[in-house]
DNA sequence: TAAACAATGTTATTCTTTTAACAATAAATA
DNA sequence: TATTTATTGTTAAAAGAATAACATTGTTTA
């Protein structure tokens, strides 16, 4: 399979769920714009991505929902699944693993890790925490190739180096501050400020800055 | 100012932030290239981005870090701040505003709502927690353009129709469903499983499907 | 001071992504 | 059955974003 645009990657995810939720309303087919409009983009959009992951109909009913879902993910999957480790389990660390926990998902959280000592070797929100000490050794215990790390910002750095130094290939960063890491690991960053900022400059773009917000109905 | 380009408008967000720190560190002048191994991008993205809000230097020291920082507050604060609601003060919720409280930003968390009655009249995380039943009255009252929306999935669709019906200009969703909204209403869709999912994908590509994963050093 | 260097500002090019155009064809309808 | 309609699959064009190329100009160094 050649290599997919990004963006494919992201939308088949987002297919992917909504297409689970169809299934779980009884619906076995669905049509490109109904995808479409479900995620306020175009049709031709959704045809796009499901021509490049090769799979088609000959029908002209939709497409079947769970071929769909199952090709996705062949793409998306890795086929025994895919262990998470959450490192800094602290609000947000906590409120992602309460909100994986119970998803009959590929991806499991199988281990959180801290500092403080209040948390080790409890289990929280389901999930046994262990000694930052420990992990290196847990990692490649329990094979943990990707981390979700939700550390406090001063913290990010050196725990980053440590995880990539502990053979983790994935990093999803939630922390307010970039981090480094070789090229061979892969890593995402996400920043809610920076989403909050988006839709505060486009709100203020569309008001203009001379009209009054009006809040009136 | 004719418009931004949408990934400027994210990436002069994250460089405020850093270019905060740098402050803070005693750090007056910075260079385009030191931004830009700050953030794993080039140093002529950084120009291009700076070029584009108007900001220039004859010197050839760098940049002036206090000037950035205010032209980008010019660009992307609104004069007078911005208040945002969150919608459903669960455990994302508390996370967030949890994390947005004592932060000197221009983004001020001022209201909660809840359909919990342990909830509601609550002071959440610093914040007040209100009835949804009083939604489109403390919008008007306290002037909340821009809500994130934090309510169960199934409930999301809902609840975003009465947020646009109250007034709301701005929606960040962070519900696993998307929503659908009027024109006239900024909406970003977050979603961490799309997110973690991406990052195993990519992890799987680099690994190749045959490749056995090495976690030893 | 002159030459080399390092940094910025900007235009041109390349690459990625989205959108448009349209051919093919199953299904619905007259 | 013939015609119209609706839907998919694919190529072509347009738009958006990143990168490269390079001119300009302070600064440093010989
Ligand atoms: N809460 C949010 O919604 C939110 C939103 C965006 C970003 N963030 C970022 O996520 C991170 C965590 O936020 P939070 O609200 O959960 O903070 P928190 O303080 O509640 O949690 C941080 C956790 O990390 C642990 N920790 C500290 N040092 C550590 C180390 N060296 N190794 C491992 N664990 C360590 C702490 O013991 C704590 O449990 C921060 O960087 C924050 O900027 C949070
Ligand atoms: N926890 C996470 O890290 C995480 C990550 C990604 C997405 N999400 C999504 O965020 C949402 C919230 O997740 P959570 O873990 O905080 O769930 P949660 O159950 O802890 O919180 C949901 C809150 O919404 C309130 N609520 C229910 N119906 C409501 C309504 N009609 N109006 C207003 N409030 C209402 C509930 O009382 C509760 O306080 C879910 O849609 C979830 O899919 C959560």
């Amino acid at each position: 399979m050649k290599s997919l645009p990004e963006k494919t990657i992201e939308r088949l995810s987002v297919y992917r769920r909504t297409l689970l939720n169809c299934l779980a309303e009884g619906k076995e087919y669905i049509y490109s714009h109904e995808i479409a409009n479900l995620h306020n983009i175009t049709a031709v959009q959704v045809r796009r991505d499901i021509m490049l992951i090769g799979y088609s109909t000959t029908l002209k009913k939709g497409y079947n929902v769970r071929a769909l879902i199952e090709l996705i993910g062949d793409i998306l999957d890795s086929p025994r699944g895919l262990n998470v480790a959450v490192v800094g389990i602290g609000n947000l660390g906590r409120a992602i693993t309460a909100y994986f926990r119970g998803k009959r998902s590929r991806l499991q959280i199988v281990a959180a890790f801290d500092t403080d000592p209040e948390k080790i070797n409890r289990v929280i929100s389901g999930v046994k925490c262990y000694s930052m000490n420990d992990l290196q050794q847990i990692i490649n215990e329990k094979q943990i190739p990707v981390a979700i790390l939700t550390v406090p910002p001063d913290y990010a750095a050196k725990v980053s180096e440590a995880l990539v130094y502990s053979g983790i290939k994935g990093i999803l960063n939630y922390t307010s501050v970039p981090v480094n890491v070789p090229s061979d690991v892969v890593l995402e960053n996400y920043d809610m400020i920076t989403s909050l900022e988006k839709v505060a400059y486009y709100v203020k773009q569309k008001l203009g800055d001379n009209s009054k917000v009006s809040y009136e109905e």
